[in-house]
Formats: structure tokens, C-alpha cells, sequence
DNA sequence: TTGCTCCTCACGTCACGTGAGGTGGC
DNA sequence: TTGCTCCTCACGTCACGTGAGGTGGC
């Protein structure tokens, strides 16, 4: 006969956990010898060994009761479907292993694909760090909101990049960035972006904006206003010219 | 800006879960809006997205707080840590596929190797299953109370086997478990086994028996006196025997 | 005698889950 | 007005861990 170390030891639980299982029905209390210690047959071993099996693969204790008192049609059913867990397990956890890599390289867990291809391509076409950084911070506030219409906007951004003319406007605007409020280039890069958006208003006449577009318009824009003195008077100027144009 | 289950619904945790990495510092609290509601930014968007990839590897919340303050240098090491655990548990989770599926199968995962092919063998050689059951619940104890030395148990069990004058007796003893105490067969196996004793007691003497092998043998025969009068009275005659041939 | 194992409460831990009771936005 | 989201306590859960205080075997 056995004690409750030596149970314990053998099968590769504490003690506690031997315990722990008498109290929650699972492994029924053996006899106790002279002094009231538990003394374990080749049958406890047995049953534990069960019990450890199946909760080290994550079976809660509360199923472990059920499994262990099926039949044995019904025994092999529950194991199939516990090794079918495990096999999940495994998957999930090879995700996290490439997830965790991630963590080391940016974007990519953060913002869905067309995205970082987005920020991508300003970077590529001589766009500043600083004007990146706001334009990501404004995609993952649309991403977390309306993931759903991500795809579609990118689509159009990457529409309106392939134009050199807006290209030059965006770089443009980019640099205005550090220029001082008075300084006599912004009124003149005004005049130059409303004149661009007179001529493709034409082409905008049949797009249409619901109010997930508006969202994301003025989240992108709230973005740019943020802490440059030039960028708001750049702003300024663009609304008086387009009130003049009769646009706004 | 997001509300608390646009942020928990983008990265795919609960709301309670937001609410508990605010209470635990690992999430730094946003500011709130006129009616007191927590209005979360990009970098929120961020760092919840890390701690959730490193809580589903499986890394304390105590510890996430340490690899996030971290430096470069420091975090990359924590990250190849965390794979090298998560490797890990792949591994784990594998042998556990292997035990759920052995659970099915009988003795592989309770005994030794070597004691599975001991047990092979008594059914190899025409013993019943009574007898091997018996043999095996002995097994199950000895393993657990002396593994090491299993491995030398078995092997001297094994040249027994090797005897075909031993096979035959120990088969007979087998049969005798069903046989009456007045069963005259009884008195000429007690004579055989008695004659067999003496003849290989030479070859004996140089065997030590320390208090283990003591212990290991009075297990095996302890199981073996179980319930049958036919083995309670073959034990009487054996002891008388030896008495007789004065060896015990 | 000392150290080790055993015993039974019973509170602690970890990462949230789950109402309880109440308020704000559409 | 109704239903949904948000808020803050605060107790519950799961599988044990960890002393607390005491007794038996070598």
C-alpha cells in the first residue's frame, strides 16, 4: 500500500492536488490506516493517472467526473473530442508564436494589410516620419470603428496617390507642417488645393458619403490639426477659398 | 476616439477585461467624456493589442508590465523567452495528444515498459487473466514505491520464465487458485515447489535482498493470498515444507 | 529528541465572470 | 419611453497554493 506522497510522487501530482481531488468527488477516499493516514491501492494509482492525463490536456475537473463515468463508447467519443482541443491548442499556439514575433516589427498586427501598404507608400514617395505617424494613428482609430469600409477607403487614397498632381499637394501640405502662419507659401498652397479640388469636384459629383464617411473624415482631419500653427492657418485659408468658390 | 467595446471589440477582448488591465496599471486610464465615459486613442489601440498577444502566449499579467517598460534590447530578449515557452507547450501539449490517445489502451501509461512485456509474457505463456491482473495491481505498487528498481525486478522475473520446470509450476499455482483445500493436487505441488526451491537454492545464495526487495516480495504474495482458500492452503504447505527442508 | 510525513481547516491567488444597482445617449 | 452602453462596487469561479496548528513514525 502506498502513501499519499508516495501516490502522489509516482503519478506526478502534489499532494494538494490528491486532496483536492477527494474533496471534488473525483478519486474516492481509500482507507486510512492506524493513525488515520490514507493508504492507496494499485487502483488509486490508476484512477489518478486518469484523472492527471486528462487535466493536464485541459479538461476542466467538472467533465473529468462525466468522462471517467461514461462507457466506454461514450469514453472514446470524449477523448476524441479533448484530442481534437488539443490539436486546436496547438494551432492557436503556432499563431501566437508568429504573433509574438510581430510584436518586435510594427504595424502589422495592428492595422489590417492595405493599410501598412498605405503608410508604405507615402514613406515611399518622400512623405515625413511625422505625417505618417498621424496618418496611422488616424487609420487604427477607423479601423477599431468601421473595419468593415477600410478596404474601400484605402482604395480611394491609393486612387488619389496615383495622381502626381495630388501627390505634390500632399507633400506640400506634409511641409507646411513647420512653416510659420504668416509665412506667404500657404496662401499661395491654398489657392492650389482648392483650384485641384474645383477641378475633380466634377468627378466627386457621385460618391456618396453616409455618416461613416463623415466619421472618418473628420477623425483624419482632427489628426492633422493637432499642434502645428501652420497647418491651422492652412486650414483657415482653405475654408475661405472654398466659401468663395461657393463649394462649402 | 473609441468607446471602452469599440476598443475590447477591435482587439478582441471583453469589456471586463479593459477594465481590469486599468485596475491593474497595465493599461493606462483614458481620459473621460462629459457623461464620464472612458474615450480611448490610437495608442491605447496599441498597447491593448500588446498586452492581449502576450497574455494569449500564456504570460502573467505581473510579468507584461515588466517586458512593456522594457527596453529594445531587454524586450526582444523577454519575446525569445516567451517563444521558447511557447515552444514548449507545443511539445507538452503533443505528449499529452499521445496520452489522451494511450488512455484508451490499457497499462502503456500506469507501468514500465519492461513490466507491460513482463505481463505480455504470463499471457504468452497460458496464464490467466486473474493471475495477470493480480500480478499487475503488485506491479502498480512496487513501480510507485521503488521505480528504480524495477528494471532488475523484472529481468530476474524474467529468467524464471526462461525455466520451463518454473512455468509449469507457476502455472499450476494459477490453477490452484480454483481448487479445493482438500484438493490432493495441492499436497504434490507443495511437494514440487518445495523440491524446485532446494534444487536451485545453490544458485540463490549469492542474490542480496535488501529491506526493498523484502518489501517488494511480500507485496506480490500479499496480493496473492487474496481470496482463494485453494492459495491460503497451498502457502500452509509450502511453509510446512520448508520448515521441513529447514531453509526458512 | 529531531526531522519528516501526515492530518484538517481555511484563507490566498490568478484573471477575469457575473450580477447588483444606477445613469446617460438615441 | 424603450433598449443599449456605460459606470462602480463587490462577490463568485477554477484549481489548487500556502500557511496555521497539531499529531504520528523513525
Amino acid at each position: 500500500m502506498l502513501t499519499i506522497s508516495q501516490l502522489a510522487g509516482y503519478v506526478g501530482v502534489t499532494v494538494r492536488a490528491v486532496r483536492h481531488y477527494h474533496q471534488r468527488g473525483l478519486l474516492a477516499e481509500p482507507e486510512r490506516d492506524a493513525s488515520g493516514y490514507r493508504r492507496y491501492g494499485a487502483d488509486a494509482v490508476i484512477n489518478l493517472i486518469r484523472i492527471k492525463t486528462l487535466a493536464d490536456a485541459g479538461v476542466p475537473l467538472a467533465r473529468i467526473d462525466d468522462v471517467l463515468a461514461a462507457g466506454p463508447a461514450e469514453f472514446s467519443r470524449a477523448i476524441a473530442g479533448i484530442d481534437a482541443a488539443l490539436e486546436q491548442r496547438i494551432r492557436d499556439l503556432r499563431k501566437h508564436r508568429q504573433r509574438i514575433a510581430a510584436l518586435d516589427s510594427g504595424d502589422a498586427l495592428i492595422l489590417p494589410a492595405v493599410v501598412v501598404g498605405y503608410l508604405a507608400r507615402l514613406r515611399a514617395i518622400g512623405a515625413s516620419e511625422r505625417i505618417v505617424e498621424l496618418e496611422r494613428g488616424g487609420w487604427i482609430l477607423l479601423s477599431a470603428r468601421s473595419q468593415h469600409r477600410i478596404d474601400e477607403w484605402i482604395a480611394d487614397k491609393q486612387k488619389q496617390l496615383d495622381d502626381p498632381e495630388f501627390r505634390d499637394l500632399y507633400l506640400a501640405c506634409d511641409q507646411a507642417f513647420e512653416w510659420d502662419p504668416a509665412d506667404p507659401r500657404l496662401e499661395r498652397l491654398a489657392g492650389d488645393m482648392a483650384a485641384y479640388a474645383a477641378r475633380i469636384a466634377g468627378a466627386r459629383k457621385d460618391w456618396n458619403l453616409d455618416s461613416e464617411d463623415m466619421v472618418a473624415t473628420s477623425l483624419l482631419s482632427a489628426q492633422a490639426e493637432v499642434s502645428s500653427p501652420g497647418w491651422r492657418r492652412l486650414n483657415e485659408l482653405c475654408a475661405v477659398k472654398a466659401r468663395a468658390a461657393g463649394i462649402a
